[in-house]
RNA sequence: GGUCCCGUAGCUCAGCUGGAUAGAGCAGCUGACUUCUAAUCAGCAGGCCACAGGUUCGAAUCCUGUCGGGAUCACCA
């Protein structure tokens, strides 16, 4: 029983002597006490005034006397308007740091016997990675620290779409002006080199679209369109708006072209141009369908690309610090889930309509319709996904499974879930959508066809190099080996990209400021890895002494007392983040206990503490910080430095 | 239009299972390195917690509505 259970239940069994009432163990409000009074922890007792039939202060003092007198960790407490907080003994503290100040290991929960599977990441192979990516990927490995750190075996696995329209504009891209340019002969990252030919494929788009746009089929089309009035009114609505827009953000107007013209062109008209007009567009579609017919040319480009795209990824993942244990690719699950259909219509659960596509009536759960299968029998992106899940649990039988993937499919996931829970797949109940906002940048929203996108390696690139000029600037690592500065410098530069982005709460959207991700000061991962720097110098400094302290500690400082507090609840705040896949509590957690620890440092001292028990027991202190810190930055999957 | 998410200091974010005077960081201004690493610490300044109702002894937190921002509602993935 945690001290929090103690004093609960103390409180219990003091309403009830005192009062004759009963209450159970929830109804006992009990928080933290604020910094400015004195005590750990505080009753708040308002909610017995009228069991009690007594004003809030007077039954604060007799509970407190109470529980002074029966509750053996309880030694004092005070009132202050009804709240009574609490002083845990110091007895109790001392025991607490003894028994965990040794244990790398605190807050690893024992083994549940469970089986979680995390999917993350899941890119698509047209392209390197960029920030979006980045949050994913970084939340994806959090989760799975944690998910173990709970307790729980976790299988990470990640889905590649390799198929599609997407990469076949690359392969055309490649194919018609690379001239067998290679990753090697042009010496750039082959996944860049990939990119590089998608966004040419759209560039060159583009520029047949604008010339198609002035010929004489495109005025026609769009002087039919703008005849409707409620076209017109919509597309001045659309000028309307993006002027707005454009002149917050200071851009010029006058190049921004904001016609009505381009409203149709851009936001209405594009995909019918590429599907029906566009050779390009007609290039890319007749590749997909030679790449579903097995043409080996075609597959044998396609395989390439994907293997320049694959060894980028995995250099990137690398650099990132983390790892899968099976990767899925659509080009093998895209035909799923015809079984999961036909079980569905065997059931009753979906319905058929005479053209023969399947379909499921969700309209009782505020859902809707949701088509599983086309008319002419081919899957849709929710028949994959249905047998993706039968697979998965069939490789892995795992009961719970978390998708880590953008909140733009919320809705999807929602379906999903409902599906299968409908379907009475044993696994249905442990389904959770990780779902995580959007990274906005200062300039606005990210878009890779207009090249508006931050770059997976080119972000890291930046941090590590800010982290390299600090370091430099401070020297305080500069009589080591190369080697060994250099994998302090990731360390840092890695920290303040992870921390940055996972101190944020993941369904929020967030706004990445490439100037504030490699700040190294204040709310930041270097920040925490300072604290533990400096609790590892003081470590070595006392290692050398002849012999270790020893002796008594009496009283503690109520900064120690805070910072006990914090490391004590480390345990079940794993727990809760863990459940609730939320790793920005424990970025939090660890950048609380790293200040609280850098103003116990700086006010007191450790290796010269008045009395050599004193000095036993902040050593014990610190070395138990070191290893919460420690673990609590190895769940957001950032290491902790000996020095910086 | 339906559904879902968000709105807290100039900026980026905590706090949200209801509790005391709403917290950090950045940016601005002051100060502290002969001392265990100053990537640190201390201080100043900065708030109708979007708005309006309701529930409650008590609301940033729960409920309803309004406004603002975003996502989504394909025989696309």
């Amino acid at each position: 029983m945690n001290i929090g259970e103690i004093i609960q239940q103390g409180v219990v069994e003091g309403v009830k002597r005192l009062y004759g009432a009963v209450v159970s163990i929830d109804q006992v409000a009990i928080s933290t006490t604020r910094k400015e009074f004195e005590g750990d922890y505080t009753v708040v007792t308002f909610p017995f005034a009228r069991l009690a039939g007594k004003k809030p202060d007077e039954i604060a003092q007799e509970l407190g006397e109470y529980l002074q007198r029966e509750v053996h960790e309880i030694a004092r407490f005070n009132v202050v308007k009804g709240f009574l907080n609490l002083v845990v003994s110091d007895h109790f503290w001392v025991r607490f740091l003894e028994s965990m100040y040794q244990n790398p290991q605190y807050g690893q929960h024992p083994a549940k016997g469970e089986k979680v599977m995390v999917e993350y990441s899941s890119p698509n192979t047209n392209k390197p990675l960029h920030l979006g990516h980045i949050r994913n990927i970084l939340l994806g490995w959090s989760s799975v620290q944690l998910l173990q750190a709970a307790g729980y075996e976790v299988v990470k696995v990640q889905i590649v779409n390799d198929r599609g329209i997407a990469i076949c504009k690359s392969m055309l891209a490649w194919q018609l002006f690379a001239n067998g340019e290679t990753p090697e002969k042009a010496g750039i990252k082959s996944d860049h080199l990939v990119g590089k030919y998608y966004v040419l494929f759209e560039k060159r788009f583009q520029e047949e679209y604008k010339n198609w746009q002035q010929s004489e089929a495109g005025v026609q089309v769009y002087a039919q369109w703008q005849q409707n009035e409620k076209n017109l009114q919509k597309a001045n609505k659309w000028v309307e708006d993006e002027q707005k827009k454009a002149a917050e953000k200071g851009n010029d107007v006058a190049v921004l072209e904001l016609t009505p013209d381009r409203y149709f062109f851009k936001e209405v008209y594009k995909n019918t141009y590429f599907n029906e007009y566009s050779s390009l567009g007609k290039a890319a579609k007749e590749m997909l369908l030679r790449w579903e017919a097995g043409d080996p040319d075609t597959l044998a480009l396609w395989r390439q690309m994907n293997n320049w795209v694959y060894q980028g990824f995995d250099a990137t993942y690398a650099k990132l610090g983390v790892t899968f244990d099976k990767i899925y690719y659509e080009s093998n699950t895209y035909l799923l889930g015809k079984d999961t259909v036909d079980k569905g219509l065997a059931q009753g659960v979906f319905y058929q309509k005479e053209d023969g596509s399947a379909w499921i009536d969700l309209t009782d759960a505020k859902l809707d319709h949701k088509l599983l299968l086309r008319s002419d029998g081919t899957s849709v992106y929710m028949t994959q996904d249905l047998g993706t899940a039968q697979m998965r649990y069939q490789d892995f039988g795992a009961k719970r499974m978390v998708y880590v993937v953008g909140d733009e499919q919320n809705y999807h996931f929602q379906v999903l879930f409902e599906i299968l829970k409908r379907l009475g797949e044993p696994y249905a109940d442990g389904l959770f959508h990780l779902s995580y906002g959007m990274v906005d940048l200062p300039t606005g929203k990210m878009k890779s066809r207009e090249g508006t996108v931050v770059d997976a390696d080119d972000l890291i690139e930046e941090v590590i190099r800010e982290a390299r000029v600090n370091s430099e600037e401070r020297a305080n690592i500069s009589d080591l080996e190369k080697a060994e500065q250099e994998q302090i410098i990731w360390s840092i530069g890695l920290a303040a990209l992870k921390f940055f982005i996972l101190k944020v709460q993941p369904k929020k959207r967030m706004l990445f400021d490439p100037k504030e991700s490699v700040d190294m000061q204040g709310q930041t991962g270097p920040y925490v890895q300072n604290a533990f720097v400096r609790i590892r110098s003081v470590m070595r400094k006392a290692a050398q002494e002849p012999q270790a302290a020893s002796g008594n500690y009496e009283t503690l400082e109520s900064i120690e007392r805070e910072l006990l507090g914090q490391v004590y609840a480390f345990p079940s705040l794993v727990a809760t983040a863990a459940e609730e896949l939320d790793p920005s509590t424990i970025a939090n957690f660890c950048y609380d206990l790293a200040k609280n620890y850098h103003r116990f440092y700086h006010d007191y001292s450790i290796l010269n503490a008045e009395t050599e028990g004193a000095k036993a027991f902040r050593l014990r202190l610190s070395e138990a910080i070191g290893h919460t810190l420690q673990f609590g930055m190895a769940l957001l999957g950032i290491e902790m430095p000996e020095k910086m």
